[in-house]
DNA sequence: ATTGGCCCAATGGTCCAACCAATTTAGGAA
DNA sequence: TTCCTAAATTGGTTGGACCATTGGGCCAAT
């Protein structure tokens, strides 16, 4: 009988020991989001291990949304590391239908209109002029091409989660969304996407500036409620040209 | 001026095609969790790139925890794998701390009571009889041991997120739930963590009953905020121990 | 001054071949 | 049979090479 007392000793593998040295790294260097890592080359060459094994850890950390790797250009961060981080990857079974986007909604609506308010309760003054200026550049881009601007959009939407104070919404809304575009790509049929949901951007920024959360919460949900619209009329949409012509999406 | 229509495109990397190809082989074979895969070397032969490529997405499945690595042995599955998987990694700075575990609930504050409107909004006869049978063996044990149960408390509570109709409240509650467990254990000196919300599990499970989502998604608010209490509660009991003994958690 | 073409160095992505380390398996000795 | 050992298998690591993309610098044409 093995004595219960014994528990399995803590063998680091290579890799977790590069992470571990990246940890220290990005905190005593101070990095933020945004900036560059060393290449894998130098890397490899400091922490006296091979490309290969730098590489294995930074596709963990890519894989935990941590870092952002551009070939030709570098690898940089895309979150903040710390020491103690908790990592807790969870993965949904979920399909392509409407069904699942629907759930992915209802997510949205919970947890979008909670960041708004807390949003407005915790913003500062340089965080309104901030997402002021992405609201501009969104309703730019919409003016330019009459229409919504995924990647604008989303920018004025993750101005808001971030002044949350509550990272945790950003990642779990960011997998929402990635569910959604996987969608995206066709636009259902409806061809003015998204276009209802364009001037409750303002009145969502207006709230937040005037630091008002029940406003704030409202015109979150305002906002959420024409994207559930537009998602149904495209299930409309879809099912009336699979009827017609029993295409299978 | 750049023409709006262009958008990004998007070429797949080496190793997301790996993992797609294994995801069809996981489904074809019919593999579930426990079953060892492929080795590295007959998955890069079959798939016609290196075994590099190969180790680099199994990295990814890993990190995800689909997938265990057993040196000498092989890999093996280790949670069910579906087409259209959603990942969601999620990362706490740090985890046990105070900030940390408030984001958790003010996640689960947004969840808890879309999930709740939308129960009383969807639950059939059947789930109502069924919350309340959840609800009685919660109330019976707490009179029993002169406190909340975890178990019959998350019994109730899971009951709840299952009759709203999206799996996705359930699993992200859950992840939220853990995270915060992972320090429940030591419930920071507040002896009767969790007492207060007790009466608003039966009025949550009463407005659910009454197909009243306004009022079950107010229930379920009073319900978070007790709970928010008591961990302010402890924050500041902790800090004043803190003072005293310079004890480190 | 601006545009476009061109080259070149840097960087991530992929591949190969070999060896190391842990595990499993097969075979032989007791 | 039982137990031990050697060999085969499998994931882990290394070094080196080459490919594909990026970004900057340079220069000629406009």
């Amino acid at each position: 009988m093995i004595n219960p007392i014994l528990s399995p000793v803590h063998t680091y593998s290579r890799d977790d020991a590069v992470l571990q040295a990246l940890v220290e790294f990005v905190t005593d260097e101070g990095l933020i989001p945004g900036d560059r890592l060393p290449t894998e080359r130098v890397l490899a060459v400091h922490l006296k291990v091979s490309r290969t094994t730098v590489r294995e850890a930074l596709t963990r950390w890519q894989e935990l949304g941590l870092v952002e790797r551009r070939q030709g250009s570098g690898t940089y961060l895309k979150a903040a590391v710390t020491r103690n981080m908790l990592h807790m990857p969870l993965t949904l079974a979920s399909g392509n239908d409407f069904k699942s986007l629907m759930h992915t909604l209802e997510i949205r609506r919970g947890l979008e209109a909670e960041a708004a308010a807390l949003s407005a309760e915790r913003v500062s003054n340089e965080d309104i002029a901030m997402i002021e200026q992405k609201l501009i550049r969104m309703e730019e881009a919409f003016h330019e091409r009459h229409g919504m601007s995924a990647d604008e959009d989303w920018d004025f939407h993750l101005a808001v989660f971030r002044t949350s104070g509550n990272p945790l919404f950003e990642q779990i809304i960011a997998a929402m969304y990635e569910m959604f575009h996987r969608f995206w790509e066709h636009p259902l049929g409806v061809r003015d996407f998204g276009h209802a949901s364009f001037p409750y951007h303002r009145t969502l920024y207006n709230a937040i500036a005037a630091r008002d959360p029940i406003a704030a919460r409202a015109e979150a949900l305002k906002l959420i409620a024409t994207v559930e619209d537009d998602l149904k009329r495209g299930a409309a949409n879809l099912k009336k040209q699979t009827q017609k012509n029993r295409v299978q999406i």
